[in-house]
DNA sequence: ATTAGAATACTCTATTCCGAGTATTTGGTA
DNA sequence: TACCAAATACTCGGAATAGAGTATTCTAAT
């Protein structure tokens, strides 16, 4: 798949704004944050106009009108093109439809864990278990508060997949906190062996 | 939390390298690449040269040496100074103690699905469906061809956690997929009803 | 009547990031 | 022995990003 002109999911959330009707920028930007979207999309003002500006140039939106009110700054109402409009479909049928590789935080820490000793790790791990917990119960309270008729599932399923993915992790966590604590992950003495013998080394080394 | 004042992980791979020994940026490279890291760290070259650029400016690492070997380009050498040593490690602790909230590109389509008609929804989801199903076959397949006594599951770990979320995903979405297609997901006719109306206003005003 | 603070609506700048490109050398093969 | 692909070791420039900053106006309390 050829890489996207774009690619800031943000210029995704303003075609979709443009899709139910002209708006400035900073009406955008509200609209999502109402919305909650900037829980998913990941939304600042400095990234917002840039994104618009490259959106116009690629000619999937354009400057409908400037007005001002007052004497506030002028404010550029863009609208969707026919062309964005068709952008906006394929891009969310690419999104749903295609898993493409994200590297995440974690992971890195995970692929270099191996630096660290394993009572470290188990601990730090432990404190990783003890976090994910509570953000889960948050996300559980917040989620709970809005009933169903107010805003139906269909508006909530992003933060259904993230919990979902947290209680993944966190049952995972777990089992590998308790696999490196048991010795049921084999090799854990030749970890700690490695891991004091390089410590050695280096401060022999000064 | 306060920002770090580096942030990318590829970063982290550099420290954690020359904390083995000191080396040069393309051999740095070279080890990730063979050590398959940049599986769970992305890995390119022009971020490579910046992030250790940005890293001797930072007094984590500083240049030991340049060489020369025939007409070959110069190479500089660079080692762990005592300071990037200490960030290594609280960094590393940070990572694996502390979950941090990630934009996923899936996520964003997910929010922005109500875009598209259930039935659309639901056809993209199913070959979401086929395509994860298939990674994760293959990846299980490249595990199983190496050994446990070759690689220990300490240094695939963060492979293991990448193939957990897959499933994890997996089963979600063909629940999801499911619950549209059977009405289980309240307000399904609802939600074909206001995208048929959206599409007929909007040809209306053209 | 005054003023603090939130909201409005951006703009600017400093990094960071990434892909493509470059120039040499080595190794294998025809 | 001539040649080509792969490996070596980067460099460059343009695009994307993030966060802070700016200037005005509205609101609501003192």
């Amino acid at each position: 798949m050829p890489k996207r002109k774009i690619s800031n999911p943000l210029a995704l959330a303003v075609l979709s704004c443009l899709y139910e009707r002209p708006m400035h920028p900073y009406e955008i930007g509200m609209t999502l944050r109402h919305r909650s979207k900037q829980e998913s999309i990941k939304l600042n003002y400095g990234s917002l106009y840039s994104v618009v500006e490259s959106l116009e140039r690629l000619g999937w939106i354009a400057s409908r009108e400037t007005e001002r009110e007052g004497r506030r700054p002028e404010r550029t109402i863009y609208e969707l093109t026919e062309r964005g409009e068709v952008e906006l479909f394929n891009w969310l049928r690419e999104l749903l439809a295609i898993p493409v590789k994200e590297y995440t935080q974690f992971e890195a820490g995970l692929s270099l864990m191996a630096g660290l000793a394993p009572e470290e790790v188990e601990q730090l791990l432990r404190q990783r278990i003890e976090l994910l917990t509570e953000e889960i119960k948050n996300m559980k309270e917040l989620d709970a508060m809005v009933p169903e008729e107010k805003l139906p599932r269909l508006f909530r399923i992003e933060n259904e997949y993230w919990q979902m993915l947290r209680e993944a992790e966190l049952a995972w966590v777990t089992r590998l906190a308790d696999d490196i604590a048991s010795g049921e992950m084999a090799g854990v003495d030749l970890w700690r062996e490695f891991i004091a013998a390089h410590k050695a080394q280096r401060e022999g080394n000064q």
